[in-house]
DNA sequence: GGGTAATCAGGTAAAATTTCCTATTCCCTT
DNA sequence: AAGGGAATAGGAAATTTTACCTGATTACCC
């Protein structure tokens, strides 16, 4: 495969998800500029190659296949696509949805201006569920809430996220910095203490994805 | 595609070219380290991704196809078998997930604890998303957040709802009492009013389930 | 036409990958 | 058993990629 081949197919991969390449960049958790293609060779006309791992973040983002990604590469055609593996529902701005034409007299979508959304956009195998115990977490998770965890899914500042610690807690707080040795945890609940740990410290952590309400 | 996958895809294209990682690097024009399963985590942890330039050098250098690769990335699973229109994902209680023997080394779920859950469980055809803007629902929703709303979900005291009044306003509260003459509408955000109707001030309710994160 | 948000160009800083290096171990040949 | 070369661990330096940033442009909506 040649340099103009890979971003070339993260170009199609975008299109196919009706996303420009910083919409892409930023769906996969990158920095939308990530993908621009002024980077794509430098000034001195050095050929950029984005790493495994920002392709790994695309594919999970959007839930395709490195296969589907490889015909893309190669330039075969891919084969007519197959029905998406997750439902898709209207979807509308909040702000939007108290103007006119929107909803029809039983309170259902219609009209024109819906875009759509799949739910969840889990595509990760890995992904599990918690469902939420206690008032620790409170106003963001309620007793008897179930929050759906991605082990895979990138994690930025302000996501809130499950942690393990090497002793043994597990606690869902927003991530409020991260820097290279340790991560600072903000509580959900003001009643509740922040954190701080060494990376060190931690077994893991896992970005929480959808909650139930 | 998981770096476990790329790390195993290469020394399977090695020793399919009867090399070994050090091997396949020289042969690749890398330096012969750089494949070294030392070099796969850093001392931190932190998992590293080789770069798709390395990826095209070992692929030119073997001559296998970026197809065949990635028949080696994703041969190691098991065929895909149809997956169910909604997927289950492993389940547990928040409380229980810090107890030993729920998760493995590398935090994915594993023992005979985990109970199932669908994702979502929206079984509502009529069931749209809203995407919130603005911070009057914080910090329960936030700014770009994504919920599921389900028209015909029932709806009881505690539920986070979607209004809409006979003024043609949408509002996104906790109902926190409802009478056979009015609702009232406790606000998700502290900082902004509560509301209170009559019936017939408003046009529908409907019940969010389910929200991003 | 004006306002807003997304996209993109392109620079710099931070983080990540590869190269370079030393030391040790392993394997093959003599 | 000894010697030589390859492989590998692992650290530091060099190089490369991504994050962050500012500013300009474009697209969309009112």
């Amino acid at each position: 495969m040649k340099h103009e081949d890979i971003w070339r197919a993260l170009d199609t991969l975008a299109a196919e998800q009706g996303l420009s390449p910083s919409g892409l960049a930023r769906r996969a958790g990158l920095d939308p500029t990530t993908f621009n293609q002024s980077k794509r060779r430098m000034p001195d006309g050095r050929a950029r190659w984005p790493s495994t791992e920002s392709l790994a973040k695309v594919l999970l983002a959007t839930g395709a296949g490195l296969e589907e990604f490889t015909a893309l590469v190669t330039g075969a055609r891919a084969l007519a696509s197959s029905r998406p593996l997750t439902r898709r529902v209207p979807l509308i701005g909040f702000a939007q949805a108290g103007g006119e034409g929107f909803f029809d007299d039983g309170g259902y979508p219609v009209g024109g201006g819906w875009d759509e959304v799949s739910l969840p956009e889990v595509a990760d195998p890995h992904a599990y569920a918690l469902e939420i115990s206690g008032e620790s977490m409170e106003p963001v998770f309620r007793d008897g809430d179930v929050v759906i965890v991605s082990p895979n899914a990138p994690v930025r500042r302000g996501d809130r996220v499950v942690v393990r610690t090497l002793r043994g807690e597990v606690m869902a707080k927003q991530l409020a910095r991260r820097s290279a040795r340790r991560v600072e945890l903000k509580s959900l609940n003001p009643a509740h203490p922040d954190y701080s740990f060494e990376l060190t410290e931690i077994t893991w952590l896992h970005r929480i994805v959808w909650a139930s309400q």
